[in-house]
RNA sequence: GCCGCGGUAGCUCAGCGGGUAGAGCGCCGGGCUGUUAACCCGGUGGUCGGAGGUUCAAAUCCUCCCCGCGGCGCCA
């Protein structure tokens, strides 16, 4: 079966091929019918001429909706008039599934479009970016395979709260209160221990009514740990990978970020090293440009916003005050205030995109910061046992997916780098 | 959870100093041999988010509720 793209090529011009897709635009003057088919690769305008085609053909053309699937057979012309310079003149049209109405034509609002996710999912912007967000997943996996890290499927369906602050979904496991997983992160601390280096893609899920552009309650969470890994390891690893994907989406999805109208540029420019940045720096910089913020405080969003002006790339920031920081992050043995733990923002107001650390490996310092931050030491009584038997310095971070892809592809709002969003209570279809 | 904005035809919206509901698109019918969000003619279209209240009279004013959007917080 042929493929609208590989048929817009020169050499198919004058060969009579059978294409099959959905009627993406249709038009009819008097005697002609221009339909305008799509498939996952392209979209070609095809002419129907009454006075080429047989009946049934001309019948089919006329009784044709948009989004109706169909089989059609003609010659491939070159002509300056199609859109793309390439179309197919019709000899034989089938229609396999004749299409209602369809409820989308072009000037709907978000409410609207997010009712009809599965109907729109079609479009060609939102087709565009799935192929990107297949090539960031490809880039990642392949990163990962090629440096020597093993895979592993870490549980879904977990029994305490792992992380403390953020909100978890609560699930009844056969009578037992049991939670979705919010990060893989403590199973892979486990895995460490077999497997030196692992990674995992899995869904993550925070049940947080979030009112913003870029969280989402159930998202795709690439996860990291290694056994021996420090800080500079760690962020280096981050680094590469991030640049992996770019690289990757700019060789292979250049249609598609053009198709999106996105800055090329600042893709290619975002080569490592990142630039790297204290807290306090950040601190120093914010209150330069007149930022009411005092060290000890978290940075939020505006803040972030004002720090991804100052970069043209990805940048970390390092060494936060632990008292705004998770309970497992190792304190640095140079300034016990701060941790050993980096974030890496993308730039152009994106803001976060990766979240990383060293852990704490001693069981005594973790169980005085798990007591510290009042949490139950009952319920990490596992997590506290890998620091029993053989403990090793380690590291680990976390990168969002969708807005891996939200950065790349340079999208507004999250909600758009994953076919089926969930968020706030929206949950259909 | 907090702050702001919104909900009127299938869709996008106007109407909101109270007086029997409007446009564009869509849809239906007709026309058009090169359309690119086609165009031209005719037709079709409503529990004005819900409940209560004020009034001779409410889409319009008041109260409560529901839903959505944008921002903050939470974070990947």
């Amino acid at each position: 079966m042929l493929s609208i793209r590989s048929v817009k090529s020169d050499s198919f011009i004058g060969k009579c091929v059978e294409l099959r897709g959905w009627v993406y635009r249709k038009v009819s003057l008097g005697g002609k019918i221009f339909i305008v088919l799509r498939d996952s690769s392209d979209i070609i305008q095809c002419v129907v001429d009454e006075s080429k085609v047989n009946s049934r053909t001309w019948s089919n053309a006329e009784k044709i909706t948009r989004e109706s699937s169909c089989i059609v057979r003609g010659v491939v012309k070159s002509d300056p008039r199609a859109p793309g310079g390439y179309e197919l003149q019709v000899s034989d049209l089938e229609i396999v599934g004749l299409s209602e109405w369809f409820p989308i034509r072009g000037n709907e609002g978000v409410d609207y479009l997010l009712d009809h996710r599965h109907l729109w999912i079609r479009s060609r912007r939102l087709q565009a970016i799935m192929k990107i967000k297949h090539t960031v997943l490809e880039a990642g996996r392949e990163y990962f395979n090629r440096n020597g890290w093993w895979e592993v499927t870490p549980p879904i369906l977990t029994s305490s709260a792992c992380e403390s602050g953020a909100t978890q979904f609560e699930v009844n496991y056969f009578g037992q209160k049991a939670y979705l997983s919010q990060s893989a992160q403590l199973y892979l601390e486990a895995l460490i221990y077999t497997l030196d280096k692992v990674w995992s893609l899995t869904p993550s899920f925070r049940a947080e009514k979030s009112r913003t552009r870029r969280h989402l309650a159930e998202y795709w969470h690439l996860e990291a740990e290694a056994a021996w890994y420090g800080m500079e390891d760690m962020m280096k690893v981050v680094e590469e990978l991030v640049y992996y994907m770019v690289e990757r989406v700019l060789r292979d999805r250049m249609d598609e970020l053009k198709f999106l109208k996105r800055d090329t540029r600042i893709l290619e420019n975002a080569k490592p090293p990142y630039p790297k940045i204290t807290y306090d720096e950040a601190i120093e910089i914010l209150q330069s440009k007149g930022v009411n913020i005092k060290w000890g405080d978290d940075l939020g969003a505006d803040e972030e916003r004002v720090l991804t002006e100052e970069f043209e790339t990805p940048f970390f920031i390092t060494h936060f005050p632990k008292e705004i920081k998770a309970f497992y992050m190792k304190l640095d043995p140079k300034n016990p205030r701060v941790v050993l733990g980096f974030d890496l923002l993308a730039p152009e107001g994106y803001g976060e995109i990766v979240g990383g650390s060293v852990r704490e490996d001693s069981y005594d310092a973790l169980l005085k910061r798990i007591i510290e931050m009042g949490l139950n030491p009952e319920e990490y009584k596992w997590y506290l046992d890998l620091r029993r038997y053989g403990s090793v310095p380690h590291s680990g971070f976390g990168l969002g997916i969708e807005r891996t892809v939200m950065w790349i592809a340079g999208l507004d709002h999250i909600r758009d780098a994953i076919p089926f969003p969930r968020f706030r209570e929206r949950i259909y279809p």
